[in-house]
DNA sequence: AGCAAGCGGACCAAATTGGTCCTGTTTAAA
DNA sequence: TTTAAACAGGACCAATTTGGTCCGCTTGCT
């Protein structure tokens, strides 16, 4: 269960795309200035998205993307799991390589039960629960020059580790 | 929060300690016969469990490793910390980069949740509890001809997705 | 026809992973 | 007091992954 860069560029695409009126086509190189994305790494992103038939292309003059489906219905698993594949937390999970260790091994279950929980979390939010989260005052929108931003507090997300320690 | 073959072997090596007399030493390439793994690897990895406290070594003929605290204090999550490092799930929640995303990054709540319920997970199982773990019947002791252990059920591991795709 | 936009494959540098190897030091035992 | 056993730790290494770039191709609007 890898969060790369390229599954961060993709929620933060759609992000992008959930902000407009549904059906709205957006070129890549907008969607790219807004977030600050290299615009030809959001383009094998975005790839990846039509693929999954997370958004759709159009091409030629006029063209871009748009999402086919409402921000509501589309969970932040299936935007990790289309540009990253089915990934799992350890090789021990990987459906075709399966463990290898000795000693029956007793960790499988163990991140087992850790994957999940992670699979839950991101199963359990969508697009648009996510577009609507802001960390008032926390904003820093980069003309260039970037600032990076404080990460100052999960508001409505108890019992967060980092919350703790910036809290300390 | 990367989970490699370093944070497997480490567990896998205090399982071999743990299944010995409290206080017994334990040379390095017997505990890599046990669990089939690279001895020289696994004394890099020792290393860093040496230096977090959860073994003490012993240099010199005769020597070798032992724990130095009991398997029922030492938790999944304090051995992964020794061997990797205060990993995060993403570079969101890196505590010295911070997020870089504009938006008011959004996804950082939403990492920070599922760091935390994997954090838990660790947190929540002991060395002692894994050494308690097995899978009746799935043990494969490998001489040398290596053969692959199958995964078959999560007992008492309930709502894996691991678990739910190999029973269908 | 001609331009605008995405498609997709080739390519790339840097970082990470998963090790190995070799030269110490330390220690017990012959 | 040698000597051999055992870990310590740094240098090194190949393979893989990450995070992109580039370029020619196709598609579609005008």
């Amino acid at each position: 269960m890898q969060i790369t860069r390229a599954s961060e560029y993709a929620m933060l695409g759609l992000l992008a795309l959930a902000r407009r009126p549904m059906g709205e086509v957006v070129m890549l190189d907008v969607v790219a200035g807004e977030e600050d994305i290299p615009v030809s790494f959001l383009g094998k992103i975005f790839q990846g998205l039509a693929r999954g038939k997370l958004v759709k292309s159009s091409r030629g003059s006029g063209g871009g993307f748009m999402l086919v489906r409402t921000p509501e219905s589309i969970t932040a698993l299936e935007v990790i799991e289309a540009v990253e594949g089915p990934v799992s937390l350890t090789r021990c999970l990987d459906e075709d390589t399966g463990c290898e260790h000795a000693s029956g091994c007793a960790l499988c279950g163990l991140f087992a039960e850790a994957q999940d929980r992670v699979k839950e979390v991101f199963s359990g939010t969508t697009v648009a629960q996510l577009a609507g989260r802001h960390i008032p005052g926390g904003m820093v929108r980069n003309a260039r020059g970037r600032e990076r931003i404080v990460f100052r507090s999960q508001q409505s997300q108890a019992g967060s580790n980092l919350a703790e320690k910036s809290a300390a």
